[in-house]
DNA sequence: ACCAATATATCACTTTAGTCATATTTAACC
DNA sequence: GGTTAAATATGACTAAAGTGATATATTGGT
């Protein structure tokens, strides 16, 4: 690796890091690029050299959280065990990874839901990140159907998007919610619910 | 009315009269307040004792188009026919309304969802107005529980907050999508599926 | 009509994100 | 090691939202 990449990855983690002190000590809104600049040795220019915006930022924040979930994900998934548990499984543990820090989800989900509506150029713009739980629901429900596990008349891709839309309402309500309602535990009963039907 | 409430309405009326035909014409983001006050006849100052930010005239204009919507839909709905006409009749309105303008729906959907990250004060907050569909969902299926038109074991608050997630969350995709994905069919079609059961 | 009290309007000022022309550093080649 | 080209860093500058002390307008009481 040349000096030049060394050096670069170096002041991307600087900001990383003061940046992410800083969020959590006087949050996101109080923290000014100034500041974190000036802590992190660097011209404020520079700053955007790495990220073309503060709430850039903020999306990778979110991109990191999302990776180390997902990767968490895809080695904890156990292969026989009934499609509602696997999907309950997934939907929980993405529920607790959130319940962990409920200020910078609130902040991520917020922030990154309005920068959606953005351009979000490039082939590999936000469109994914917003699919990525559907597509991996989408999986999940096509081994099943093949499986013959559930009915095969199904809408895969309805499906897997109401599942989702579900989880991410969920989400949206009890970060809002004052009082400590759990979750993971919301979502866990919605499954249930969701696989029953409403109808009689 | 005195004639400083007149006054205010008067201003008030113009600020939205202008910055609507300005944000028509160049967008949200390329609508500067400055220009917004030159146009009214206004000093800048004054736009901010009417709006305490930007967004929040964004969410004005959300508010009145809202309100229009949830009016037509008091007054349209029609009493006995069955739960899922009756649910599905709503949401493709409301779908039906917002295709009508993609780009503020965009615009409100997105920036609205942001503000909802923040305080929002006071008794009559934005959680109101997030879980307003919410409610009338649960009005009507606890209509039809009573009715014994579904059974009653269900939970109703938990089956309210499920429709109105998957309706969320399918006006995003189809927002997000390039391709003229129809909301309001994919919208029914997705009802059909809650009633069903995902389920064997 | 005058006077105090209250509400509203004004604009100079501050703050902060983001830009850009210029300077510095690194790489690559001879 | 010197020279040129490309990448990166810099900080003065711009643009625009939002503030607040002061000025003006409206009201209600006498």
């Amino acid at each position: 690796m040349s000096l030049r990449e060394k050096k670069k990855i170096e002041t991307k983690n600087k900001i990383f890091e003061v940046s992410g002190r800083l969020f959590k000590e006087k949050g996101f809104e109080n923290t000014t690029v100034d500041e974190i600049t000036k802590e992190a040795g660097i011209a404020k220019g520079t700053f955007f050299n790495y990220f073309p915006t503060k709430e850039a930022l903020l999306l990778y924040f979110g991109e990191q959280k999302e990776e180390l979930i997902y990767n968490l994900i895809r080695n904890k998934t156990i292969k026989h065990i009934p499609i509602r548990e696997k999907i309950k499984n997934i939907l929980v543990f993405v529920a607790e990874s959130c319940e962990k820090d409920k200020e910078l989800t609130k902040l991520l989900i917020f922030e990154s839901t309005r920068y959606m509506g953005n351009s979000c150029s490039g082939p590999d713009g936000c469109n994914n990140k917003f699919h990525r739980l559907t597509n991996i629901l989408y999986d999940i429900i096509e081994e099943s159907v093949k499986n013959g596990e559930i009915k095969s008349i199904i809408d895969i891709n309805k499906t897997a998007e109401i599942i989702s839309g579900v989880h991410f309402h969920s989400m949206m309500v009890w970060l809002k919610s004052e009082n400590d309602i759990s979750f993971s535990a919301d979502i866990s009963e919605k499954i249930d619910i969701l696989f029953e039907g409403i109808g009689n």
